[in-house]
Formats: structure tokens, C-alpha cells, sequence
DNA sequence: GCTTCATGTGATGATCTATAACATTTTAAT
DNA sequence: ATTAAAATGTTATAGATCATCACATGAAGC
């Protein structure tokens, strides 16, 4: 609700055609998000810093939640990498350790994006084999992979108690009900 | 953004003065919440719902931000009285997997409703001493206090691991991500 | 070149939040 | 009781938002 300085309308454009706009929407939701999160995301405000009409975003994109959902798989991809480098970069003995470290860390440098991913709703609404339910799901599978290299049976329902305390702690910290550091939390967490 | 038929204006009062606007207005947006979630609550609907004047509610709540916290706040209550009993209602052996188990259904059972204490920025954002932030701080005691009876080292980083299970689980559930069942979930937490 | 498709523009309608000025009760003080 | 003040509702209104239409312009392909 708190309006915060509105940029100044970039200089009008020569060309009538904007050039990229859609990376321009993009980059700018990105950077709003960061900010303030996507709730306070609008089209008309998008449309206002990229120098465009207001109704423009929406040749790009066919709804608000449409942007949203775009900047959402982009967060899930960019998850995924991290995930997988932290498993990656050391011994397999605490690879486990190591991901979870990651994991809050993505959670703590990117509160916002990692909100709209996995706290919006996005997901759970978005059709089963849209590229935002494929990058979600992507995206649980670094994790998966090291729950059954430790203990094969039950791995599914194992790897979901430990994305569960990931993503508790997360989203505790996200939300401010917690504030203890990522070392501190890991290690009580038996990780 | 789906509009829901609006139910039809109750017929009109007979009275200028509405009796109990303000618990008419809570209960709607429980209801509202219950099933379409907070982000979908607006003043406008409630008090056509309440067939008062679109300004009425905020004779009542300065804001809309106002109005959740308030029922947020209520949910924080309630959230404590389910702990407390799990927590009293059997040997102290198990204190703590009821707990685990009435945490779990309390999210299970009330989606947005946890969805709104937890994960919608309100207590965060609220002054220290408000109603809610209160009401939030009270939820985590009887956790507290289990994790305090068995270990008393480092309890209170320990209490946050395990809210951070907890509310991990709730989470992932409510936004579709799992669908364990709770006691298959307990059960893999090791509760 | 000319046609067609993609992308921007302006205008518009439906909602919403929030506030202001005014109306009607209720309450509390004398 | 009388009356002034406090509560609570109403109407009207100012901004904003989302989303859609019809129309304009530019780019790409034939």
C-alpha cells in the first residue's frame, strides 16, 4: 500500500516498437520483487517504468499472474543450479550438509522469489505440464537424488520431511519469526 | 480475479445502526478466508455481504491490513489452546509427537487461515506490542516447553528446528507441493 | 511492393482502497 | 429529562489496478 517514489517515465521512446520488451518486463518484475515482493507487483507500474502503455505488458504476458508464473520458473532453474552445484562441489559424505546450507541460503538471499515460488500458490494452480510445474518439480529432484543415495527405502517420503525442514526454516526466517544464522540452524536441524 | 456469485444484499435493515458490524465483518472474512484465501478478501465484498454502505467496515477496522490482523490474531489464539491440550492430554512420553500431530491438522484443517498467521508478512510488519504480534509470540511457547523438558541445552535454537519442521510440513501441504499424509509425515520427522 | 502478424497506444469498464462530509443513534454528563 | 459528544452508517469521491477493445504502426515474409 505505501507507494514508493514512482521512477520517472524514461524519456519518450523514437521507435514505436519498444525492441525487447518483454526482457525489459521481466528484469524490472525481477527487481520489484526483490524489493518488495511480488505482491506489490503491478502491471500499470511495469508498464510505467518501462516507458510503455499501460496496456502493453499484456501482449507479452496474458495476466498478472502469467508474469509472475514467468519470473517463478526462472527462480525454480536458477534453484535447481544451485542445488546441484552445492552437491556437486565436495565429497559425497556431506553433500547432504552441503545442499542445505544452499538451500537456506538461496532462501535468505532471495526471501521475495523464493516466496512466489514456493508461497503464492503459483504452483499448486499452474497446469501440470506448464513450464512453471516442470521447473518446480526439476527442482526437488537434487534433493530426492540425495535422500536415496543415503537410505533407499522410503526415500520420497524421507526427502519430503527434509524439504520440509528447509523450507520450515526458510519461510520462518523469510517471515521474521526466526532470525538465527544458517550454521546455527543446520546444526540443530541434524543435517 | 474469478468473481464468485456475490450473494444477493441481505434485505435491508430496519435499523440505521447495523447491531454488530464488527463481528458480522470478522466472521465473513473467516469464512472468506476459509475458502478463497486472504488474498482474495476485499473490504467491498464483505460489506456488501453485511449489506452495509462499501465504507462502513473501516468504522470499524482502519485498514484492511486491520481486519487480517485481527483475524489472524484469533487464529494465533486458537492455534494455542490446540497446542496446549495435545500437549496435556496424554503421558508426558509422547507430549510432543501429539503436538507434532496437532500442529500438523491445525494447518491442515485451517490452510489460510495458517497461511495468513504465518506466511503473509502480517506479524512481522505489526508493532512488538500489538494484539497480534502477542498473540504470535504466546503460539510458540507450548513448543517451546516440550523442547525445554528434554533437552535443556540450547533449547530455544532446538524449538526453532522443530518449528521449522513443522511449519515446513504445513507449508508444503497447503501449497500442494506434498501430500503425505500427517502420520506418514511424523513419522519420517522422527517426532 | 503488399499483405499479414506482432506489438504499442488510447480509451474504457469494473473493482478496490481509503477518505471526507454529512446523518442518525446511543451514551454519558449535567 | 436534556443535551452535547461519541459511535456508527451513508453518499460521494479521488486514485489505482486489472483487463479488454478497437485502432495504429512497424516488421517480416511472399
Amino acid at each position: 500500500m505505501k507507494r514508493d517514489v514512482e521512477p520517472k517515465r524514461p524519456e519518450r521512446r523514437k521507435t514505436y516498437h519498444h525492441g525487447d520488451l518483454r526482457k525489459v518486463l521481466l528484469d524490472a518484475a525481477r527487481e520489484e520483487i526483490a524489493a518488495h515482493g511480488a505482491q506489490s507487483l503491478s502491471m500499470a507500474s511495469l508498464a510505467r517504468r518501462a516507458g510503455v502503455a499501460q496496456s502493453a505488458p499484456y501482449r507479452h504476458f496474458t495476466d498478472r499472474e502469467a508474469l509472475l508464473a514467468a519470473v517463478a520458473t526462472d527462480g525454480f532453474e536458477q534453484f535447481t543450479e544451485v542445488l546441484l552445484e552445492a552437491a556437486a562441489s565436495g565429497g559425497k559424505a556431506h553433500a547432504m550438509r552441503r545442499m542445505a546450507i544452499a538451500y537456506l541460503a538461496f532462501g535468505e538471499k532471495n526471501v521475495e522469489l523464493y516466496r512466489l515460488m514456493f508461497a503464492s500458490g503459483l504452483v499448486p494452480g499452474a497446469a501440470p505440464d506448464s513450464l512453471l510445474a516442470r521447473a518446480a518439480a526439476v527442482s526437488f529432484q537434487p534433493l530426492l537424488e540425495r535422500v536415496r543415495a543415503s537410505s533407499p527405502a522410503s526415500s520420497l517420503i524421507s526427502a519430503h520431511a527434509r524439504w520440509g525442514q528447509l523450507h520450515g526454516l526458510v519461510m520462518l526466517k523469510a517471515d521474521g519469526f526466526i532470525s538465527d544464522s544458517i550454521e546455527t540452524l543446520i546444526d540443530a536441524s541434524d543435517f
